[in-house]
DNA sequence: GCCTGTGAACCACTTCACAGCT
DNA sequence: AGCTGTGAAGTGGTTCACAGGC
């Protein structure tokens, strides 16, 4: 609110952005959010970078790929631009995510609180085990593989979280592009091949383990 | 074995070798190991780059920054290559991890196979939970934050795995690199600041999902 | 013929530096 | 004076294309 009129309502829609400028729009946002909890009204791109490592010249081409967000002589006001971040991500608006999986992977996702704080929520869960199947796990009911068409279509479901085994991943996969999923987030360690509109991010946690030993046993320095 | 005696060994020290070509590694490792349990002894750049989405340019350059482990005309042996590639990335030998933060997220890495299966194990645990201390979950023992000094130094552990809330991560970290570890994979979401000499990894998870968010909310082709 | 390894060309991302606004 | 937004310069990463080995 107390947006300026004659600011553009930004969003100079998808003209091809880099992933590394959108994974740094998450760190600008989380930071922004520490700096609010912080009693910040406003911060410039110089402090927001400095905390993130990167400079200040960073920050601001990143955010200029959508929109003129700052005050020359001030800075930018944190409020305003945690929701502009979060229009432009699209979590200005809750999301509810499909969990298919729910072993030890699976149910930790289940309890993180870091997702519902971001505006993300799991709605529901999925699993073969069918000692699973009909209860529920904090508060999340749990149904069968052959259910996931209706009930994600039920409740709308657009993101799906996959933490089942490596084997049966991309066949998992192939049922949530059936039933209409556009985003996939990926835990198992595959990679997955889905048609072009289904949208995927992968996470193997083995794979960030290496990157920590590589660095580790090559004593590199950090800059 | 069998590694031709003309081969050097390899490993052309740690010349400044960028985080974009150490991810790219792990992911050859483990296609590379996908194609060894379908039978392949061996495999070429391009049939590599392929399954990852990538040239065969790519995976050669990538290569070329560690060795030379291809033969003209026949392509990469893949036992052999799985071998050069542990061996950059430190792999080949063990790592025993410590997990501190036992909570939700905590308990999923205990019992999560796919470390084990790279060549990682979590050997040790640590929370502030008086319940949980002194008890093992998944048969890891749990110890309280003030072992952490005696316990990591025994075990002679250099990488740790840090799930614990985001309030108080930084302190955490900061025990840990006092405590002498080298590595820290952080979950909490925070931007840590550590020691030049200990290197972070960071995974959020909130981060990946707005990633996702923000491609299907603006219909982003994947290619 | 097939495939690697690699300089050269190309492209993308980051940093610099400054005009212009507050 | 302080800070943004942005063209220009610089840097680093990817792709091309081919010489050389199997």
């Amino acid at each position: 609110m107390a947006e300026r009129a004659q600011r553009p309502d930004s969003l100079d829609a998808g003209s091809q952005v880099s992933k590394a400028v959108t994974s740094r729009l998450s760190l600008y946002l989380r930071e922004l959010q520490h700096l609010v909890r912080d009693g910040h009204d406003t911060t410039s791109s110089k402090r927001l970078g400095h905390a993130l490592g990167i400079t200040g010249a960073q920050v601001r081409k990143d955010l200029a790929n959508f929109g003129q967000f700052g005050y020359p002589g001030v800075g930018y006001r944190c409020q305003e631009l945690i929701g502009q971040i979060k229009k432009i991500l699209g979590t200005n608006r809750p999301w509810a995510v499909a969990l298919v999986g729910a072993g030890n992977l699976g149910r930790a996702l289940l309890g993180y609180r870091g997702f519902l704080q971001q505006g993300f929520h799991v709605a529901v869960a999925f699993d073969v085990d069918p000692a699973l199947i009909g209860s529920t796990i904090e508060g999340i009911q749990v149904y069968g593989m052959g259910e996931m068409v209706s009930v994600i279509a039920q409740h709308e479901i657009k993101l799906a979280a996959l933490a089942v085994p490596a084997g049966s991943a991309q066949q998992v996969a192939d049922q949530l592009v059936e039933a209409g999923i556009h985003g996939l987030l990926n835990f198992a360690p595959v990679t997955l091949s889905l048609p072009d509109l289904v949208h995927l991010v992968e996470v193997d946690l083995a794979i960030e383990l290496e990157q920590l030993s590589f660095a580790v046993v090559n004593q590199h320095q950090k800059n």
